[in-house]
DNA sequence: GTCTATAAGGGGATAGAC
DNA sequence: GTCTATCCCCTTATAGAC
């Protein structure tokens, strides 16, 4: 722990430090990011970030485990929540995910690169995989069309979800006059996708 | 032009090399990637390299161009086709998309990082947003739901289609066993994906 | 055209003063 | 706890022999 240890809004050298990472890992990637970019961002040394935290490998494994428990966090207590029905997991799926995705919006590109790159490790974290697939959301989504696959609805939910923020820069560029538009446009999801779900799920 | 110009299978140095930096490269991302292994994966020499290409970045360049045009050269000229109706848009964009990133998994995640960290660099390179803004595609969108922005379902399209092949580590694993299964899941979305978007078009 | 050897610089990590 | 200076490996790129 910091020997100062602020009370005020300021943080402590320590919290720089991983504010920091958190924000350029996110932004560049584990390996575009040099440790002197996070030591700057945080208005610090260099030296004082091995001190703290003895390694640039140590730091982003920091950093990774909170982000994908971020990405993660919101899905899994609503996907695996028995007591609601399907529509208002999906109508809550899309309202909670949707602002934590505004407030994060390189989250879903930093975790999914990332894992991409080393698969095995964060398989093991977090079983996540039958997670969802004991979840009552798959259940209720096999008992409402046992004709298909019930992987198919979720990742056209998560899809429709997470999509836009990574295809941003093609959709909408990256200018400051389309920042609120695009915000807009999200904003417009919380309502749509339940109904395109329900849509989806309907027998014709 | 290398003056061993194979006549038979094989491959010049030149076309080695490249052909190892598209491998490389989409599989690690620009800054993950040395270019030890570029030379390494071709089977030659690291001086090689930079006599036949300059630089990293310049043949990063060549990749980079190459993987945009694979990614979009499907989605243009369907979308901005005239002479033929929405449905048949769909199933097209269905059908031929699927294929190519059935056969180039990693295009997806490798292109949409590489513009994240470089927007401006590659928005000049081909005004796409324009160009799918003008498109057939989206009046037809527009005339069949004039109530809601197209672009919505543009992205709910393009996101059903790509989506698997981003998230495939989270829901899938990696996995040599899930390979089969994850193609064949694959696959049965050439069908589903236009009777979902018919459904989500359709007014309740 | 292809190789070996090496230059030049970047970047992670630490020693040691304060 | 924090800083400056420095170490040292790794990586890109080139020089020069063949």
């Amino acid at each position: 722990m910091a020997k100062k240890q602020n009370k005020g809004t300021d943080l402590s050298s320590e919290e720089k430090i991983i504010a920091a990472a958190r924000k350029v890992f996110t932004k560049k990637g584990y390996a575009a990011t040099r440790t002197r970019d996070i030591a700057e961002e945080a208005g610090m040394n260099l030296a004082l970030l091995n001190y703290y935290y003895r390694s640039k490998e140590k730091l982003f494994q920091l950093v990774m485990t909170e982000k994908m428990q971020q990405l993660f966090g919101v899905i899994v207590p609503i996907v695996t929540n028995n007591e609601i029905k399907l529509e208002t997991k999906i109508e809550q799926l899309a309202d909670k995910y949707i602002d934590m995705l505004s407030a994060n919006p390189d989250l879903p590109l930093f975790v999914l690169s990332e894992i991409k790159q080393n698969p095995e490790q964060f398989k093991k974290k977090m079983q996540l995989e039958k997670l969802i697939r004991n979840s009552s959301l798959i259940q209720q989504l096999k008992e409402k069309r046992p004709d298909i696959d019930p992987i198919h609805f979720l990742i056209n939910i998560l899809g429709m979800l997470v999509f836009p923020f990574i295809a941003r820069p093609i959709i909408f560029g990256v200018d400051m006059e389309n920042q609120d538009r695009f915000h807009a446009f999200i904003q417009q999801r919380k309502k749509l996708i339940p109904a395109w779900v329900k849509a989806m799920l309907a027998r014709k």
